[in-house]
RNA sequence: GCCCGGGUGGCGAAAUCGGUAGACGCAAGGGACUUAAAAUCCCUCGGGGGAAACCCUGUGCCGGUUCGAGUCCGGCCCCGGGCACCA
């Protein structure tokens, strides 16, 4: 072996080496157990961000690691390829998206294999190729037939100046990004998906995800958001009535219906057609009503923005004494989620209650406290308002507690059919339905006579032509004939092609199953599928906790209901890794678009009162300030992703690999910093030099593990604890800097050691041997240089993980720590073997221990074993 | 606003089931080697006191449970993620 460790030099060896041998090149085989080791595929943005090795490297060490214990490992990579990104990179150069993702493709394709993941590169795929979308489109019509998709009005984000929907990220304070123009929000036809039938298996099905993290588990129950409640009917009064010019009634549901007795009011939506009827003779509510109407429709903003309301003059009927309930226009009401209205209950919820003082409504007590701590609700508001206790006030369903009390007016309700008992989930059906470019075109044809109808099978892919250049100004597919002119399947005259496309999420939900089989070209999957699925382990970012990982789980219910697969759950095991941060810096221009500033080109000194100030030099105007915004995770929008590149250039893949593992465990938020770099760089060229050194004096004899010394014994020791560690480490709790840290120890140990004797150099080529194949899947190619350079002919990664000697772990002695009082006083050695009794009285026996105890009498002694001795007087 | 995480030295972190707080590394300071630099090796390194032995104190803040709390419970503060059209 070289002398001197040159990192390029090995990594292209041990890359070419696995390449030449198509390495990583899997076939089913039923004969061995089969590992789906994937990673969540990249978005083709332009280059890799820190983010992206952290996942890669992650899903790396856990495949060779589980290939190294004889698994059929499988280890995929595609590209999430459809998207925005793609579009504003064409609006800013006019290139088309397809041109621009392509090339992105490529290169960051070449960043992948530069940092040696064992991919099987046979099955990559890309998300708009139409031998992938084609199945998109397929599934989607077999939904449509389930009655799975289905065609309703969804709300969505319009600019009037550009005419165009905007993404919620494109909405910024309620203003559209390019133009600056106030957002309205307008009601288009879309294709939705029936997610919330699956609502409960999706929840139910949580429970048998022992491999999840529990919190991500948490955030889907919350999400799906299962709540018992009462749908309750309050009829139109007359006024309403006269105003609709029909019967009707107004429903909500409530898991409160024991507070139905506390109803002062009734809030809807702005775009909920009795507010509309009632703003149609009333100027100042039809201003309000166009006032909600604009706006953000996102929760976040909706939740955080001031509450108001305004009167309709109207009223409904409270369904159990007939009152009339005045009707108000709520902004926090949204028509999509539920029926648009709510019942308002003053008394017992907070925001009601907040709305109620600020409109001079009337606020009823009929909930007694259980615990005394009120009387009558009044101001200000106190969170016991809120909590169950005792009806009152509520005519004969006075005195009842909340269970008893919501059975009795649920039955009562439903008597008189104003009412039921039911289930409500927050979670909502998934529109899939894009008015962009680049996307998986949804395969609908409209006909004027004929309506809606699905694209033959036969004529799919509907293919989305290449060469087209969005401007901002909505839909290119919209304003191309060649796309959308087409014939009706059914009556044979012209008509027009759906021109919007699909959510990406869609492309994202089902690619994993397509990697089992991503050359079949007659079908959406095949049998090796079955051999595949569900992924053993799946990694990635804990942003997706909750859409794409939902998406996923739902669409693979759908596909087994279709009979297309035989898994109801697509990921066994999931990690989530913890986002990799980095700085935000912004400038504002006076006029304009916000612009973003890369961390790496952001100088800050500091001013006179020891202040940061943030300044970039741009070649159009010169040096700016700039503002310092907070971390946030790496991405294009922001402008603060970290190109791996130039470590790898100047350091080389295994120390950017091993550096990113050692930084702190996998599931953590990461905020960015290099340093430390170099101490993973000096650990590998300190192991190089280790081996260097061992072997350039000759290989040594065979190891007899029973002509050892002491000293031999403990070096042993130290190498089977260090493997035991790693092998934890790695294995089960995922630990990656832990282990590391294991075999950096392991590596101070054998330099300590300077046994030159036959049996101490072959203990220490055991641990040597050890050090690096614990080591190789962190940093495979230096691993694997080094294995041969411990005399081996084979590649490390066919080799088997080692097996920890228990023989070597036994121990003569241990330390046994003494507390006195729960402080730290004394330690003492004992033999491993003692018992309580000896332990006991060896820590009493202890000098320094019994100047702390002194003449005071010993009142509780607790002893845990092999570990501690705590001494209470 | 709601849901989910996190907060430990100058920095990244460790402490796996309530039992030695700071393993392993970075940075810094001191020293060795060198004409010099780089690289490498050795020593110091939470804060306070002390010549030292050692003592006190310390895991975001306030309170609690326990022989013993970074870890469990209650209340807060701050940071990050998600909130359905960024991916």
């Amino acid at each position: 072996m070289e002398e001197i460790y040159d990192a390029a030099a090995v990594e292209s060896a041990a890359q070419e080496y696995w390449d030449q041998r198509h390495t990583f090149e899997v076939r089913e085989d039923s004969a061995r157990a089969k590992y789906y080791c994937l990673s969540m595929f990249p978005y083709p943005s332009g280059r890799l961000h820190m983010g992206h090795v952290r996942n890669y490297t992650i899903g790396d060490v856990l495949a060779r690691f589980m290939r190294m214990q004889g698994h059929n490992v499988l280890q995929p990579m595609g590209w999430d390829a459809f998207g925005l990104p793609a579009e504003n990179a064409a609006m800013s150069n006019g290139v088309p998206p397809a041109k621009w993702t392509r090339q992105n493709i490529a290169y960051m394709r070449n960043q992948l294999k530069s940092l040696g993941f064992a991919i099987d590169w046979t099955r990559e795929l890309a998300t708009c190729d139409p031998s992938y979308y084609r199945w998109n489109q397929w599934l989607f019509l077999r939904m449509l037939e389930k009655g799975i998709a289905y065609r309703k009005t969804g709300i969505v984000n319009w600019d009037p100046v550009d005419k165009t929907v905007l993404a919620n990220e494109q909405v910024i304070e309620g203003r559209g990004w390019r133009t600056g123009a106030l957002i309205e929000k307008r009601e288009i036809p879309m294709y939705y998906l029936n997610i919330t039938r699956y609502a409960d298996e999706l929840l139910g099905a949580l429970d048998d995800l022992p491999g999840w993290p529990d919190r991500v588990k948490t955030m889907q129950a919350n999400w799906i958001g299962r709540s018992e409640g009462c749908e309750i009917v309050f009829p139109y009064a007359p006024d309403t009535r006269a105003v609709m010019s029909a019967d009707g009634a107004l429903k909500v549901f409530t898991t409160r219906a024991d507070t139905i007795f506390g109803v002062t009011f009734m809030a809807i939506a702005a775009e909920h057609p009795v507010a509309l009827e009632a703003g149609k003779s009333n100027p100042r509510l039809n201003a309000f009503i166009d006032e909600c109407r604009r706006g953000s429709v996102m929760e976040a903003d909706v939740a955080t923005q001031e509450k108001r309301g305004m009167r309709t003059g109207l009223h409904v009927l409270h369904p159990f004494t007939g009152e009339p309930i005045e009707v108000w226009v709520a902004n926090y009401v949204l028509m999509g989620y539920g029926e648009g209205a709510v019942m308002g209950v003053p008394g017992h919820d907070e925001r009601d209650f907040e709305f109620a003082l600020k409109n001079g409504l009337p606020i009823v007590t009929v909930v007694r406290s259980a615990t005394g701590v009120y009387d009558e609700v009044r101001e200000p508001w106190i969170p016991a308002y809120g909590e169950y206790g005792v009806t009152v006030n509520s005519g004969e369903f006075s005195g009842l507690e909340f269970k008893p009390a919501v059975a009795a007016i649920a039955a009562a309700l439903e008597k008189t059919g104003l009412g039921r008992k039911r289930i409500q989930y927050r979670l909502r059906d998934w529109g899939i339905s894009r008015q962009r470019y680049w996307g998986c075109p949804i395969p609908i044809i409209h006909c004027a006579e004929c309506g809606d109808l699905p694209t033959p099978d036969e004529q799919l892919p509907v293919v989305l032509p290449e060469n087209l250049v969005p401007d901002g100004s909505g839909n290119p597919l919209a304003k191309t004939p060649a796309f959308y002119e087409c014939v009706c399947p059914k009556c044979g005259k012209p008509a027009r092609r759906e021109t919007d496309t699909m959510d990406t999420f869609v492309d994202s939900s089902w690619y994993f199953l397509r990697y089992a089989c991503a050359d079949q070209a007659n079908a959406m999957v095949d049998e090796r599928a079955a051999y595949w699925l569900p992924a053993d382990q799946y990694i990635g970012g804990i942003e997706h906790a909750i859409l794409h990982l939902l998406y996923s789980r739902f669409w693979t219910k759908v596909m087994r209901d279709l009979g297309l697969v035989k898994i109801s759950e697509p990921f066994t095991n999931l990690l989530t890794q913890g986002m990799v941060l980095n700085d935000i810096y912004s400038y504002q221009p006076p006029e304009g678009r916000k612009r973003y500033f890369n961390p790496a080109d952001v100088h800050t000194r500091r001013d006179a009162d020891g202040g940061e100030i943030h300044e970039v030099t741009t070649p159009e105007s010169g040096l700016i300030r700039v503002v310092h915004e907070g971390l946030g995770k790496m991405s294009k929008s922001e402008n603060n992703g970290v190109d791996p590149e130039s470590l790898v250039a100047r350091f080389g893949a295994d120390t950017a690999r091993l550096f990113i593992m050692f930084a702190s465990p996998p599931e953590q938020t990461l905020a960015w910093s290099d340093e430390g770099v170099q101490g993973a760089s000096r650990f590998i060229r300190r192991l190089w030099v280790a081996v260097y050194d061992h072997v350039s004096k000759g290989l040594p004899t065979k190891l007899d593990t029973r002509a050892l010394t002491p000293a031999e014994r403990d070096m042993r020791r130290a190498a089977h604890q260090a493997l035991a560690k790693a092998t934890d480490d790695i294995g089960r709790r995922r630990h990656f800097n832990t282990a590391i840290a294991a075999i950096m120890e392991l590596l101070n140990a054998i330099g300590r050691c300077g046994d030159a004797s036959p049996q101490g150099r072959a203990v220490r080529h055991e641990a040597l041997e050890i050090a690096v194949m614990a080591l190789s899947p962190i940093t495979p190619h230096v691993c694997h240089a080094l294995w041969q350079g411990l005399g081996h002919q084979t590649g490390l990664i066919d080799e088997r993980w080692p097996e920890v000697d228990p023989a070597a772990l036994v121990q003569d002695a241990v330390e046994i720590v003494v507390q006195v009082n729960g402080k730290l006083r004394g330690r003492v050695s004992v033999p491993a073997s003692a018992d309580e009794a000896t332990i006991r009285e060896a820590a009493i026996a202890d000098e320094h221990v019994r100047k702390f105890i002194g003449d005071k009498p010993i009142r509780k002694l607790i002893v845990v074993a092999g570990k501690l001795v705590n001494i209470v007087v």
